[in-house]
DNA sequence: ACCTCCCGCCATAGG
DNA sequence: CCTATGGCGGGAGGT
């Protein structure tokens, strides 16, 4: 192991050779100008830290006086260094004197580990290069000299690097090089990470994941719900997700499939996105990203070194001010978690290329979709090779034409160039489809233990109230108003998400088109793409999944792949030639499984919709083609199913929730699952599953597009829910003594409804209604401060959000300062 | 005593 | 084989 620590005689000089020479070698120079904290100070300490186990630190140095480390050692280990070292050091020749000298000295010279974290030396890297570089020139980092200007090991350059990359804000060129972004690419990025997130539905498991805790707590008696029950998680593995333009460059010399950190970065900053109080848990996080259907057994190595890398992952971010940290209080203590502080991001705005020119560049668009199809295939696991798919390929040119003929029409989305817009969230939040998302989680529940029902009942009351008619759509932002996105169109229809059945995937409504990518661990991949539907058939047994999408409007393109998917049941990747036939064998399959799927089990006890939900889709991952289409998907999505589907509002987001929300057993058994026996290709929403439905319609009609005001009252929401049995009457009001009326459940989760209000941009005030009011703080507007979560330390609380609304019931989260 | 998370070993990918 | 990457987890600083 490391015995560099204990034992500084012998090893350390080694290892100390190895490192410190690096960074030693380092001209200070530069450092000095990057950093004051310590320029100088800061290669001596550094020098001196580096003999492994016997730091000059004073604690060190103490420790070592002490212990009566031998000194001659030490000396000798920066003998070795010096030489390379600066000049300054150089002239100090007495080793000794210099040791003592810096030690005592500099006291705070010594880089305590804060002045060593991950975080400062981003902000030092992030301080290099401007937000918003000119792309005209060259913007190029060069790892070697990074790390030598900042005085750091490369590794920890790649940390930093990587996340950066994940958040597309460089991209790869070469070996050693790659190029700065700056936030000129961010808001996009979030928007697709956002829409990915919401595609895996990591809402929902994150309440799954809550909610299982909170069962684990309460009593473990409860293990019943038959094993399929818990921990199923939808847990996908997603790969790495690109940003169109990106991928070229970055292309050439892309390296490691793998990129754990990166894509762990990416579904992080997806959980903040999908969930409604932007705030997650380091746990909870690390349990997603773990991600598998781990046997409640979390590794706890596994676990640690997850969280391990989250917080690298927390610190990058927040050196870049989209996260900040918090804690969660709970039942058990605080736990620490962070709060989104970044820009809201749009439900999804037409990308439309920030590449100089709108047209269509046939030729450049299709390859770049292609491309980036190919790459989304890819899976992170790197083994099964799908890599461009001949189908994928012939879907992506499909959507394109598809989308070009849409986009001719004057509709068609404005360039607004998404890259601009990292400074000002031009964003909206989508309450309603957040919360309609969240009602119905809980609504499912009831069946499920009493006691949850209730405490989630409280909640789901909550956040009925809470929910606001808000229309996202107030939002000032020029480019809203003048392209509403491919939703729009959609929207003019009276949403119904809420009929889509679990199965069905969210994404409709952002009109993406997607390559399904099964996790090899299931069974085999297949990929369809619709933006419109999603069909999963799922043979429990196996745990296979499939997700097919249809898309009406494509026929052709999803029968192929449908094809593929035909054997992909069965067996294994191939590459199956297309037949149309084939599809049709697949439904029959699909149909087959179903019966025999527990899904009919779960018909007659309602309990655990959500698991069997969970069950029949464990792990399948759509990748969006929409990036490479950029325009191309909404034309698909148009059609009436869709539209039906979608939920009005051109620039909301609402629409977002129908694949967030778990549908009720009911309406899930009931309608759902037959339609999709029927005609997997064309599935189409059977109006009557909006019936089927109450609450989960009041919901989506709040979303209407144009009138945020219109949206049912939160005491209709009750009313609705109570009718439907799912709540008592009494229940709205607060279920937790301690919280107060408000008061949800401890968890973050439960916080939600509350932070939504707060996270809501001012310029959607108006659009707020009473409901908000209802969480107004007495005093009055004042910062928005997620209610869950309590500001930093520092007291600056959401500048950047500017919320106005500060909740009134504080869940209570502490900053990590007080705590 | 737990929370953070730095450090750097060492396996891999790439060349 | 060598270098660039980066997974990983020990264990130490912080609170």
């Amino acid at each position: 192991l490391n015995n560099q620590s204990e034992n500084p005689s012998s090893e350390p000089h080694k290892l100390m050779l190895k490192t410190p020479l690096k960074q030693a070698a380092t001209s200070n120079s530069v450092l000095s100008e990057i950093q004051n904290q310590a320029g100088s100070l800061l290669t001596p300490p550094k020098l001196n830290e580096t003999s492994p186990g016997d730091p000059w630190t004073p604690t060190a140095n103490l420790k070592i006086l002490i212990s009566a480390a031998s000194p001659e050692i030490r000396n000798r280990e920066q003998k070795k260094r010096w030489p390379d070292g600066p000049s300054e050091v150089l002239e100090a020749k007495n080793y000794l004197h210099v040791s003592f000298y810096f030690s005592l000295t500099n006291c705070k010279s010594q880089p305590s580990r804060k002045e060593k974290s991950l975080g400062l030396l981003c902000h030092k890297f992030l301080v290099r290069y401007p937000n918003f570089p000119n792309t005209a020139e060259n913007n190029e980092i060069c790892l070697d000299e990074v790390s030598e200007e900042l005085n750091v090991e490369r590794r920890r350059i790649y940390d930093i690097v990587n996340v950066l990359e994940s958040l597309h804000m460089v991209s790869r060129l070469a070996k050693n090089r790659y190029v700065w972004h700056g936030r000129h690419n961010l808001n996009k990025t979030l928007q697709t990470l956002k829409k990915v997130g919401e595609e895996n539905k990591y809402k929902q498991q994150i309440q799954l994941i809550k909610r299982r805790e909170y069962e684990q707590e309460f009593e473990l008696e409860d293990e019943k719900t038959g094993m399929v029950t818990t921990h199923t998680s939808l847990n996908t593995d997603l790969c790495f997700v690109e940003l169109p333009g990106m991928e070229f460059r970055a292309a050439s010399v892309n390296s490691r499939k793998d990129k754990s950190l990166r894509v762990m970065s990416q579904k992080f900053v997806m959980l903040f996105l999908v969930s409604t109080p932007q705030i997650v848990s380091l746990e909870v996080a690390a349990k997603i990203l773990i991600g598998e259907d781990h046997v409640e057994d979390l590794d706890k190595s596994k676990f640690k070194t997850k969280i391990r890398r989250l917080y690298d992952i927390a610190n990058v971010l927040s050196s870049l001010e989209l996260i900040k940290k918090v804690h969660v209080k709970e039942e058990r203590g605080r736990k620490p978690a962070f709060k989104w502080i970044g820009p809201h991001i749009l439900p999804y705005t037409n990308p439309v290329p920030t590449t100089t020119t709108i047209v269509p560049s046939h030729s450049v668009e299709c390859k770049s979709a292609k491309e980036q199809c190919s790459k989304n295939l890819f899976p992170s696991r790197g083994k099964q090779s799908f890599t461009r798919h001949p189908s994928l390929m012939k879907l992506v040119k499909t959507i394109e034409s598809d989308r070009r003929k849409i986009h001719s029409a004057p509709s068609s989305p404005t360039k607004k160039s998404t890259t601009d817009s990292d400074p000002n969230p031009s964003s909206f939040p989508s309450k309603m489809a957040q919360l309609a998302a969240i009602c119905k989680e809980q609504l499912e529940e009831p069946s499920r233990q009493l006691k949850k029902m209730k405490m989630k009942l409280t909640q789901t009351t909550m956040q009925c109230k809470l929910a606001s008619p808000v229309k996202s759509q107030a939002e000032p932002v020029p480019s809203s108003s003048q392209t509403p996105s491919l939703v729009e169109p959609l929207g003019v229809l009276p949403v119904i998400h809420n009929s889509m059945s679990p199965a069905m995937l969210p994404h409709a409504y952002s009109g993406v088109s997607y390559a399904v990518y099964l996790h090899p661990s299931q069974g085999q991949t297949m990929t369809t793409y619709s933006p419109t539907f999603t069909l999963q058939c799922v043979s429990c047994a196996n745990m296979t999944g499939i997700k097919t999408s249809l898309d009406a409007n494509s026929k052709a393109l999803l029968n192929d792949a449908v094809t593929e998917d035909g054997n992909f049941l069965i067996a294994k990747e191939k590459e199956v030639t297309k037949n149309d036939n084939i599809s049709e064998k697949c439904l029959k399959r699909s149909q087959a499984l179903l019966e025999n799927s527990p899904i009919k089990k779960y018909k007659g006890n309602e309990k655990n919709l959500e698991d069997a939900l969970v069950t029949l889709f464990p792990s399948v991952y759509l990748i969006p083609l929409a990036h490479c289409t950029q325009l191309g998907n909404e034309a698909v999505f148009y059609s009436k199913e869709k539209a039906a589907m979608c939920s009005s509002e051109p620039g909301t987001y609402s629409s977002s929730i129908a694949g967030l929300l778990p549908v009720t057993t009911s309406e899930v058994t009931a309608v759902n699952f037959p339609a999709f026996h029927i005609t997997p290709l064309k599935l189409m929403v059977p109006p009557s599953s909006v019936a089927t439905v109450p609450v989960a319609n009041g919901v989506s009609f709040n979303s209407s597009p144009d009138n945020p005001s219109q949206s049912p009252s939160s005491s209709l929401r009750n009313f609705t829910l109570q009718h439907l049995g799912l709540i008592s009457p009494g229940m709205q009001v607060s279920a937790n003594p301690i919280l107060g009326p408000a008061s949800v459940h401890p968890e973050t989760e439960h916080v939600s409804p509350i932070s939504e209000n707060s996270t809501v941009p001012e310029t959607s005030e108006m659009c707020q209604t009473t409901t908000e009011n209802f969480f107004r703080t007495p005093g009055g507007p004042t910062k928005n401060s997620s209610l869950a979560v309590s500001s930093d330390s520092k007291g600056v609380d959401e500048i950047s959000q500017g919320t106005k609304f500060v909740p009134q019931r504080k869940l209570e989260v502490s900053t990590e300062a007080k705590l």
